[in-house]
DNA sequence: GTCTATACGAAGATAGAC
DNA sequence: GTCTATCTTCGTATAGAC
């Protein structure tokens, strides 16, 4: 189907270029398909098109959260810093996070910006009740939840503006080390 | 001088809205200047104002830390998050920071974006050598001090997305914590 | 040196032919 | 239901009048 396709699309350009540079010709183009087909698919236009590439990255980020952290906080941690080392890297750092995009740039998406927020809403939360369930108190957890989810996006920016991972490895490795400790305490 | 009103007035668009949705027109509109000034001031075009807004930013940011750090990495790192916390709650949650807003959108604007990546390492940088002069060891410090910077970062686009203070608030009191304990160390 | 006028392309969105 | 053609607005950039 190529409904979907557009909002892949969608999403990469997304990761790229961010929203304004996101032009729903070029989605269209893309996709193959021509530009009146996407206003057929998404009639909200791009606010609309641009949510759903939001919810489809959010989603795909917290299915793999879900799979990792049955196996506990850590090991949700590490896979979701590979995640994003692999979207960084596998780019030649020009390539960050899709919600991202959206959340930094003024635009009258309201839609668009709704989805961002529950996207990184929804991560956290992961995060935080999978801390609780190993013994740290809410408070806590939300706060480190929080922490993770913010400086593995700053992280992202990072790398992308040096063009390298180090900030990545960096970011990770302290908070690998905060979170065993946490836990442990 | 209307020079740097116009650089001012790039940077607080690029704030709110992005680079790609910060146009010469409006930054030339909102400066009281014609759009032919801008292009004289500025023969570089887009990337040499963008650019230059950056390092604008970025060269005051490094000075509040430079003062601050004085007093101990503590202070600074306070400093850095207050900073922030006046941006974004000063705004209304629709602005953040310009660095990150080249760093986001790829485009063909290398001056803008060398100038995002010195940065962020500037910043780094400070703090870093902040923690080593109070007995953090170089390879820690300069993790600690990356953390800092890219969490910061992250903290105010998780603030933008769900307009409110505390994902900010969260990180900070973390990191707050985290610094305690490794200078003590 | 400052600014007006304009060239040229691309954006979001829609109307309406097939 | 799919797609072409087009409306309107705005973008970067420049030429050339004062």
């Amino acid at each position: 189907m190529s409904r979907q396709q557009i909002v892949a699309g969608a999403a990469d350009m997304l990761r790229r270029r961010g929203l304004n540079a996101t032009s729903i010709r070029e989605v269209a183009k893309h996709a193959g398909t021509p530009l009146g087909s996407t206003y057929h698919y998404f009639p909200g236009g791009k606010d609309q098109l641009a949510a759903e590439a939001v919810r489809l990255s959010a989603d795909f980020v917290s299915k793999v959260l879900d799979q990792q952290l049955r196996q506990g906080p850590a090991e949700g941690v590490r896979a979701f810093f590979e995640l994003w080392r692999e979207v960084v890297a596998g780019n030649d750092f020009k390539a960050g996070c899709p919600v991202v995009a959206v959340a930094v740039e003024e635009a009258d998406h309201p839609e668009a910006l709704a989805a961002a927020a529950d996207a990184f809403r929804a991560w956290s939360a992961q995060l935080a009740a999978s801390l609780e369930e190993h013994g740290v108190e809410p408070q806590r957890a939300a706060q480190l939840a929080t922490l993770v989810v913010g400086a593995a996006e700053g992280a992202v920016v990072l790398c992308r503006a040096q063009r390298g991972i180090e900030p990545l490895e960096a970011i990770a490795t302290e908070l690998t080390a905060l979170l065993a400790s946490a836990v442990r305490t």
